[in-house]
DNA sequence: GCCAACGTTGGC
DNA sequence: GCCAACGTTGGC
């Protein structure tokens, strides 16, 4: 049975990776993920062909830039075991591993960005829990209901 | 570049 | 199991 459609938010910095290097690749092992929640809803939660938002971070203007969708299920993170990789974990195994990720593929850029600011106007609407605009959140993948994901694309 | 907020680590 | 120290995130 195919599980119905989620929608998610992934952050990306756009100094090391953004929505315009996701459409030159077309599909990308969203690997670098090291935050247990993040993981879990990565692993857990995410489906083939489930909705993307994908949002720069750390930049001048962030927000949200284009729509990707999800295009595996979750498999560990190779950069995990690499030495030589900044995102090594010296406590993870190929037997055990720590970290899972999910490729990523691109679908469009957005018309314009839809600014952190702007979004911050419409909190009511997304709800007080809502990760981008909570105080302190700094979590980096998360849940998207179908009507935050509708009302967020709707100030494109 | 600053720094508040948060998550993780490790000594005890 | 507590919590101080440290590292990271990410808006500004």
């Amino acid at each position: 049975m195919t599980p119905r459609k989620r929608y998610w938010l992934m952050k990306s910095e756009p100094d090391a990776f953004s929505i315009d290097d996701l459409q030159r690749v077309g599909t990308e092992p969203w690997n670098g993920v090291r935050n247990y929640q993040a993981r879990n809803f990565m692993r857990d939660g995410m489906h083939v062909d489930d909705g993307v938002l994908f949002y720069h971070s750390n930049t001048k203007v962030p927000g949200v830039v284009g729509i990707a969708r999800v295009a595996s299920t979750a498999y560990p993170d190779d950069t995990q075991f690499d030495p030589k990789s900044h995102y090594h974990d010296p406590k993870a195994t190929r037997e055990q591993p720590r970290w899972f990720l999910v490729d990523v593929a691109f679908e469009r850029k957005l018309k314009r960005t839809i600014a952190l600011e702007e979004i911050k106007r419409h909190t009511d609407e997304l709800g007080e829990g809502f990760p981008l605009t909570a105080r302190g959140s700094r979590l980096s993948v998360f849940p998207v209901t179908a009507a935050q994901w509708k009302l967020l694309l709707s100030l494109e």
